[in-house]
DNA sequence: CGGCGCGTGTGAAGCAGATCATACGGGTTG
DNA sequence: CAACCCGTATGATCTGCTTCACACGCGCCG
């Protein structure tokens, strides 16, 4: 990794290389994968900048190269949920490329980002003419849409405990492939809008829980000590504090 | 339409007619919906039925011929939410056939049903064949995919009015299709399963609405009559009753 | 280095919706 | 036609979660 105070050498180079170990792209061939590249253009962005906002004409397919992205949505009088977090090496603002329908939420960085991003006019031809990339396409399609139904069944099904200890059970599980794994660099409040309760129930749980060493809570961070438990909690509407 | 009590002379040729009208299907050449033919299994289901249930291998794509199908999943401790309705004309059970997974849900014919059965053995590698197959796909998931971030939304911002609303508005929306619209042939207890709400809650909102006369509660169906207010109600965070 | 903003921690009070209990009509089924 | 089940209707109570109100520690920045 060189240095980004100087102007970088390679400019879009060194990101690319995140695309290709995507899922998505890592089975392109070299000639392909270049073409792709010419696609790509990069962007710095300061945390809280907006990427794009619901209702907007789903124009670009979005890489995270460094930092997080926010994926939410907020009603009028003020509440807000958090889709999803989008982390190093993954993609986000699909739907929208493939179908050229509006963006149905809003990407914000939660971070500092740098992101790569691809034109819909010319990423959906080249998309046509690769029909292993299609295929690649419906794959990822189907994860969403399994995460999301999982979202709809655990917001319906279960309370508080139970939607709280999915949700650190999702977010260690995502961190798995890096370093420290049970580590969550999350506030509280942001794990509110993801379970879709307040920030004071969360808070309360959460320090139930850690008094029995089933997590540890730092500041703007949570250890997870005890997958084990919360796995339980998670799986049925079990008994609790 | 011949009559079904006799044995029927074109067993699923007469069925097929419904997948050649699907949006997925419409534009196969007639060689390649013939061979899709041959893959077709039809079959008559009686009211509760299970297709398939949550963990199951997905070996099929789903088309609705006639009646409802229910998707649906339930807890441990007995509630149960329903994810969606699956009315004549429509298909389902695709994700599961396309990323080879099991099933996230379950599938229960809610009223007596005709399907018609694609195994997936057959139907992928024709998909692969048809490109133009896998991007009607692709559509159909971010369809899917929309649909279901609108649920999470909804159950994540918005309260009991607003839900059900939505919910309504929903299924008078499906049924602009068929003749009779605004009419909804469903139970409030299916509603209060749809809404993720106890049905007695939904009751008195219900009447609350018919009081008003923005709907019309019958046996086992309700009829809007005031969409304009509704969909008010489901836009915002809005005043009601 | 003192202030200010953000993230956290806690209790009191209020409320939306769940749960419980009960009733009634209509349709079907022995 | 009587018994029963299902869907609807409605009030009383109960409760999990929200809201509000406030306090504290930490890190950052003028």
């Amino acid at each position: 990794m060189p240095q980004n105070k100087t102007i970088e050498p390679r400019p879009v180079m060194g990101k690319l290389s995140v695309l290709r170990k995507h899922p998505i792209f890592c089975d392109l061939d070299a000639e392909a994968f270049e073409q792709l590249g010419r696609y790509a253009k990069s962007a710095t962005l300061k945390r809280g900048a907006t990427i794009f906002s619901k209702g907007d004409p789903g124009n670009s397919l979005i890489a995270v190269v460094s930092g997080t992205v926010k994926i939410s949505i907020s009603s009028p009088d003020g509440r807000n949920a958090i889709l999803n977090l989008i982390g190093p090496g993954e993609i986000f603002g699909e739907v929208a490329v493939l179908d050229g329908q509006a963006r149905t939420a809003d990407a914000i960085a939660n971070s500092n980002c740098e992101i790569v991003v691809i034109d819909r006019r010319e990423f959906l031809p080249f998309v046509k003419s690769q029909p292993a990339l299609a295929m690649k396409f419906i794959e990822l399609l189907c994860t969403r849409l399994r995460w999301t139904s999982g979202q709809v069944e655990e917001v319906i099904l279960q309370d508080l405990p139970g939607r709280l200890a999915s949700a650190l059970l999702r977010l260690t599980e995502r961190r798995k492939a890096s370093q420290d794994s049970r580590t969550i660099a999350v506030t509280q409040q942001e794990i509110s809008e993801m379970v879709g309760m307040s920030r004071e129930s969360i808070n309360k749980q959460l320090r139930a829980w850690a008094s029995r060493n089933w997590v540890r809570l730092e500041h703007g961070a949570i250890v997870v000590l005890n997958a084990a438990s919360l796995q339980e909690i998670a799986g049925s509407g079990a008994e609790d504090d």
